[in-house]
DNA sequence: CTCTTGTTTCACAGCTTCTTAACGGCCTAA
DNA sequence: TTAGGCCGTTAAGAAGCTGTGAAACAAGAG
């Protein structure tokens, strides 16, 4: 479930952008006033902020900056009327997004989604095999969301199966994957990296099984 | 008002793409191939590229890296599904993000609006890992508090393991940085820097972790 | 010019990873 | 049963990569 914070000085605007959410299913905490909100950010680590711009101390436009100097949460900007010049200045801190008050709730979700779509799809591309994850921008693995250490010759024979998760995968063509452009005879050595692989990946992972004389396929849950 | 550039070699999606951006008030010019977008590139300046990896002649690849040797405008890849490790070499070879086609229109500008603002406001003038605080608008490294001296180069080459601390950084992604334009091979120079940093750093620092054939990783505590 | 500072190059030891080879088990077909 | 193919496993040498020190090289300041 995701966390959002409601950061504004009144009460009855908390309490109605508090039960829009709840019914969109998050966990609520708030602030009413920015600093509380920005010690309520470091502490609960909401998933996304609702942030007024007319604070009472510490300026809406304030608390967007100090919390941009550790956190990239999505920020919904709730502000009073056009204030053109606010909002700029808002959106160049680096608020996703805003909201002019009075707001209809459709509107308000409408933009929730959007920016906090976009920050879920920001992710590197990632290939998902059961409780095995490949991050191929960083070449990282995970198991379980723990590190899984693997060689780049592993890494690469993973991901050649686990892209066709489910299916065969013929010894050439893992070979021409793997080794591409390497002339030397692999077909001996594939057999002892799929050990390795094996055993690294352990009795929680997805299983490599063999179909004698074609290849090899890779059976997640 | 910001300049597009779109490089697609299908007129449509041209077409769909331009009326896209000038909604956006962008002012667009297009390129039908690699070569011409170069030239376009060179000739416009624009404030965004919007390439397409599939192109005929030169390749999006391709056609990215030559951009990235002079500029360092963003790029937007628009890539056709199923091809994971295009993303992944694209993006390791400077492209800012990417969307699948066929994407919204909502999508593609959302995103847009992340890697436009990004170049402006999404450095903290701080990285902290660890003990060790990196201070970007003045240039000065600090460890438990007490200044550290640090080459140009040490510096850039910490940057940017501590902007992914934690998590590994390809070789190829460190020398592009910290040797962004250059054509001397760095390969080898990083080691050196890299034994640099970690005597500096010193028992108390952040330690610096190779992952053999990969990359390096900066791990916190 | 000389000194200082920073960067790159080189060589080599030590370590990790890859390849190769060997062997035994399982299955199938004769 | 026996032979032959294919696979899993292990071990050891080969190949490649990294850490480190020193020296050459480049650039700027005094």
């Amino acid at each position: 479930m995701s966390k959002a914070l409601i950061i504004d000085d009144e009460t009855q605007m908390r309490r109605l952008l508090r039960m829009v959410l709840e019914t969109r299913g998050h966990e609520v905490c708030e602030a009413a006033d920015g600093q509380l909100g920005l010690q309520e950010a470091a502490f609960h680590r909401p998933d996304v902020v609702l942030l007024d711009l007319g604070l009472p101390g510490l300026s809406g436009i304030e608390v967007l900056k100090r919390l941009r100097e550790w956190s990239d949460v999505p920020v919904l900007i709730l502000s009073v009327r056009d204030q053109e010049a606010v909002k700029v200045e808002a959106l160049e801190a680096g608020a996703d997004d805003y909201v002019t008050k009075p707001f209809g709730t459709a509107e308000l979700l409408a933009r929730l989604n959007v920016i906090q779509r976009r920050r879920f799809t920001r992710q590197s591309p990632q290939i998902t095999a059961g409780a095995l994850v490949l991050d191929l921008l960083h070449h990282e693995a995970t198991l379980e969301d723990a590190p899984l250490k693997l060689t780049p010759t592993e890494f690469a024979l993973i991901k050649v199966l686990a892209e066709h998760a489910g299916r065969i995968v013929t010894q050439n063509q893992i070979i021409r994957q793997v080794w591409a452009g390497q002339s030397s005879d692999a077909s001996e050595g594939l057999r002892v990296h799929i050990n390795h692989l094996r055993k690294k990946l352990g009795e929680t992972g997805p299983k490599i099984v063999n179909e004698p004389g074609i290849g090899y396929r890779l059976e997640a849950e």
